[in-house]
DNA sequence: GCTGTCCGGCTGTCTGACAGGTTCACGCCT
DNA sequence: AGGCGTGAACCTGTCAGACAGCCGGACAGC
């Protein structure tokens, strides 16, 4: 009575396995998946076939794949934010230094005394800020309104996009805690060149506040 | 100052370079990639690295390819549903006979005559509606009414997931247009059957209109 | 004890090949 | 002339084998 839809290939029926044992949690999250070679003999396919198959994992958020080392789980769902999340850990920071460096010059140039106290007050409280989360709001705050004080609407709209698509990513608060006294100390680099209003000195430090962070985030996605 | 992450491996920039010319719909949804060999050259990367690109693309439902045709788009952006439309067109169809005739057969024998109502006000109302989407939502209300008339709880619940996933499709109202009368008088069959308390009788009317339904979408997935 | 080098394993990519699905035009038959 | 079958051209799906580059650990030398 029944008559089954067209076969699936190879490759999607391997995927789907393998997304259903990472969806059912029997390869848990942080576990190696086995090589490629290895798979390639227990399902009975090429290689290709098995690359495909988890090219379609890692374009799901599922897995993560490093050179020389395999294949690993880093989530047992489909995260819900791949459309708003359309920005990579990586994408994002090599994006900002282009934009948030000069943003940073302008607002050494145009910032309002209101947009300074507003500025210190964040500075002075992420200095107490212990938890996390807290800390990351506080630091999109400094960072968003620095872009405002640009007195640029797209530095300020991009920056505030920025902000959101890092703060929805879980490297950003795995790196907190190692950057956290380092951070605060940047920021108040960055908040004395803006009260300065040395525009030079404000791209400096942002440029070095960037560029660390970065090479924090880089180390986490690479350990 | 900016030292950037680690290299895009070939597949990744490849996948990037389509999917932003398919989000910036410089590739618009309905038409067709140029055939593997093709990208191929295009990029200067081998067909393994255009298959992987197109992959993820795939997998995040942008294009759908079909051999021997080529791949087409279709979707001009991930869509946000990806975690909860987690059943394909083809894992329904595939999985509803198996469920919902043996629901039809408990139904016919344990519906209730407040149920037979519902039934009958339903297929009426049905037989008037001319808008689509209205017509979809009281299809899913006929099948649903039919499995909680099963009086199993299971397939009560798992028939209203199916046809959640189900009213989430374009697939589905793109089939409306052609099957609509055909399946008010299949409709009618099954409310024959589930009334005069004959379970073999409804689980035939049920597989016979599941079947013709799968026969439809499946003509509308490769057209 | 520390360091540097080497090796085995793994991913990234390429090449060439063949099977099977799809389309279309050409030519044959009616 | 019109319908029909058939084959050629093109496309995707899969396979096998190969090689470069990255990574981790073992091992020898200082």
């Amino acid at each position: 009575m029944y008559r089954p839809l067209a076969r699936l290939s190879a490759a999607e029926a391997v995927f789907n396995a393998i997304r259903g044992d990472i969806e059912s949690e029997l390869i848990p999250v942080g576990s190696k998946l086995n090589s490629e070679a290895t798979l390639s003999q227990q399902y009975g396919v090429s290689r290709s076939v098995i690359r495909e198959a988890l090219r379609s994992c890692t374009a799901l958020g599922l897995t993560v794949t490093r050179t020389g080392k395999g294949t690993f789980v880093v989530a047992s769902k489909v995260a819900n934010d791949l459309t708003l999340g359309q920005y990579s850990a990586r994408d994002l920071t090599e994006a900002r230094p282009h934009i948030e460096v000069p943003a940073a010059g302008l607002a050494a140039e145009r910032r309002t005394p209101e947009e300074l106290d507003v500025l210190r007050g964040i500075v002075a409280a992420m200095a107490t800020e212990t938890d996390p989360e807290s800390w990351v709001a506080l630091d999109s705050s400094f960072h968003a309104t620095i872009a405002r004080a640009s007195g640029n609407r797209v530095f300020a709209s991009v920056v505030a996009d920025i902000r959101d698509a890092l703060a929805h990513q879980s490297e950003t608060l795995n790196m907190v805690a190692d950057r956290q006294h380092a951070s605060d100390v940047e920021h108040q680099e960055i908040l004395a060149a803006i009260e300065a209003g040395s525009a030079e000195n404000a791209r400096a430090a942002m440029a070095h506040h960037l560029e660390a962070v970065g090479v924090a985030l880089d180390s986490i996605l690479n350990n």
